[in-house]
Order: C-alpha cells, then sequence, then structure tokens
DNA sequence: CCCTTTTCACCTAGGTGGTAAGAT
DNA sequence: ATCTTACCACCTAGGTGAAAAGGG
C-alpha cells in the first residue's frame, strides 16, 4: 500500500549508518522521502504527513569510525516533529497520481524554529531517528488538518533511519552525499578530470 | 476590505499602458498581483483565487507610439482563466496574517497548457485583460475547491489592467520592467557604471 | 510586414560540503 | 577534546529582456 522511492540510494546509505546534517537555518535531508500510495479511496480525502522519532534512548557517538552508544538521551524534545506534506488536504486520487515527495522538508537543531510549524523538524544532534509516514483520512469538520487521528495509518522503513549530526561523521557517507545529491556536485572529483582529460 | 499591495508601483505602469509577456511555457507577471485582506471571518474557510478577463472586444495594435484598437476580439477563447492560490483553502486568520501574493502565477498564450489547471493563465496576444481576485467562503462539503461560487467576493484593481503581449512594444514599460524585477538587474544602465566610476 | 519563437548572457535565489573559528 | 557555528566557493534551478530566427 505504500512503497518507499529511491529506495537502492537509501539502501546504500543505511548500509554505512546514514547520517544527515542539521543546522539553525535548516537542512534539507538527503536522500529525502518519497512514497507511492496506492489502495486509497480516489474521492475521499486524506492528510499525509511525516514525523520523526526517536530509535533509542542513547546517545551515539563516533569514535574509531565506529558509531556507539553513549548514556541516556536527553529527556522530552521541545519543538515540532512533524511535517504536513504541502498538498494536505487532498483526495485519494491527487495522492496516487504520482510519488508523494517531501524534498523540502528541512532537518533543525534551533528549538526556536518549532514556530515555523510544518516549516521544520527539531532534532537533537547525536540521536538515532526513524522517519514515518501518516495517512489520515480527512472526514470534512473534523477540526484541523494533518495531526495523526484514529482513523491514520503510520508506516515506517527502517532504510530511512538516520542519526542527527552538525557535521558529518563517517567519510563513507560524505563520499555518498557527494555523489548523489546534485547540489553537490562541486565536491566530485569527476568533475575537474572530466576536463582536463580532452586537453590532451 | 481588499487592499492592491504595491499600488505605487502598478500606478506607474499603468500610466504608460501595462504590458505583460506570454510565452509558450509561461511567464511570470511583474508586477505580480499581491494583496491585503481583512474583515473575513478568522475561523472560516475560503479559496482564493484569481482569473483574468477580457476588458472589451478588441484587438490592440502598437502604432506610431499609441495603443489603438483595431478589428473585433476572436470569438470565445479555449483554455484556462483561472488560478487558484497555493493556500487555498484555507481559514480567515490565515489570509489575514499576512499578504496573498501570486507570484508564481504565470501567463501564456499555450492553449494546450490547460491541462495545468491552476497552473497558467491562457491569455490571447493584443488583448487587454482584467485581473480579479476572488474570495469564496468555503463551506466543507461543497464540491471542489476554488471556483467562484455564489458565496464569492470579487474585487478587480483598474491599475492591473494590462495588454498580453509575446515581445515589448512601449520601450516606457520596458525600461520600468528593468528598473524593478530584479530579475532584469543584467539590463539596468547603472550597473556597469558603478563600477566604472570608481576605477577612476 | 507584423507577430511569434528560440536562444543567449546575465541575473536572483538558494542548496552543497569544506574549513576555520567559536563554544562548552 | 568534542561539538557547533559562520562563512565560503561552487553548484542547481530558474526568471529577465535582447537579438536573431521563424512563420503567415
Amino acid at each position: 500500500q505504500v512503497m518507499l522511492n529511491n529506495y537502492p540510494l537509501w539502501a546504500k546509505f543505511h548500509k554505512h549508518q546514514t547520517e544527515m546534517i542539521i543546522t539553525k537555518q535548516g537542512r534539507r535531508m538527503f536522500p529525502f522521502l518519497s512514497f507511492s500510495l496506492s489502495g486509497l479511496n480516489p474521492v475521499a480525502h486524506y492528510s499525509v504527513c511525516v514525523d520523526v522519532v526517536l530509535v533509542d534512548q542513547h546517545h551515539w557517538r563516533y569514535q574509531g569510525g565506529k558509531w556507539v552508544q553513549c548514556g541516556k538521551a536527553e529527556g522530552n524534545m521541545p519543538g515540532n516533529r512533524l511535517y504536513l506534506h504541502p498538498d494536505s488536504p487532498n483526495t485519494g486520487a491527487h495522492w496516487m497520481r504520482q510519488e508523494v515527495s517531501f524534498g523540502k522538508l528541512k532537518l533543525t537543531n534551533n528549538k526556536g524554529a518549532a514556530n515555523n510549524v510544518g516549516q521544520m523538524i527539531v532534532l537533537q544532534s547525536l540521536h538515532k531517528y526513524q522517519p514515518r509516514l501518516h495517512v489520515t483520512e480527512v472526514k470534512e469538520g473534523e477540526g484541523e488538518e494533518g495531526y495523526p487521528s484514529p482513523h491514520t495509518h503510520t508506516f515506517a522503513f527502517p532504510e530511512t533511519q538516520f542519526i542527527a549530526v552538525t557535521a558529518y561523521q563517517n567519510a563513507d557517507i560524505t563520499q555518498l552525499k557527494i555523489d548523489h545529491n546534485p547540489f553537490a556536485k562541486g565536491f566530485r572529483d569527476n568533475f575537474d578530470s572530466m576536463y582536463a582529460a580532452s586537453e590532451g
């Protein structure tokens, strides 16, 4: 009923333990979440959103080339952890017509950014997280859009788990980002050598 | 109840008879439509949209430095002329909180683009148009969003009238666009001379 | 002849990781 | 010592009018 798009890429990152940068002004995820939905009622209305929850109750530290647990996580986290898909609410037909992507979702460590509800997800650095997809049927007149209600279906793909960081720890992850994120093209080795080769 | 933002700029263009470029792939308006709404019920739901209607039934031609009428307009125009604000539907509080802008609205002469409903407004070159703002209270469960219903309020500002063109006719209009549209900065005279002056 | 389309250099706007400085 | 922030060069993505080419 729900498929994770770009699964092979997610799997490559997951094999090395995915890291996602968080900044004060907010940083996009890469890879970003994208799903294909099916089995909805084409004429019913749904809201679709993503939230991000702690996988465990530990700090993590990158030490000797490995991620290791280290002490307890801090108490209740302040800040928003829910991101409503900008198309919400919309019909089942709309959600099934094309992939449902969260390319503009941003992660931040700025607790004050909780004001921008629906803009950024507030996380804590060096904690491990699991993004989840929620598909909620909205019966018109049932209060505000978006927040998971009794009629919500929730989906979580372990391949999308990540550790929030303020700087990359594992060089393998850095290289995967550089190789696959178009905005990091400036850091690709092959980029210069393409032209260097054609000059000889 | 509705105010046209950036009125002084619109007035400057209007004094010279505003022109708006239309292209196959769609061209943004400049200036773009932006309104401030007040007097709505903060908890009621509204859809907000813009449409563009013919001002008269004539072709226009730019001749001898003046716009002159010239023959009858063509019959019924095919294609979409309605642009739903991307935030629609939303609460009165939302619409009143900040200006309601249509900066991404695009104008086209491509009749086949009528597929992209809500993306582009299809117009005919060398005809004079009046954009209109529609604010529709949406009672939940009343069919689809957006199209003006019996409970719609409509507003039209004569200062926003324009003639659709595929290339600018009046050099005064071209200069106003260059002077005020940030994306046309490359054509501003002052741009190079700023540096030239500081070299002496 | 008049109008439209295509292509271009030049911009705005903003997403990358690297790096060095700052904070604890 | 470890983690965070600010700034940077370098990229993607796409909005400008000019000018030349295309079309009826």
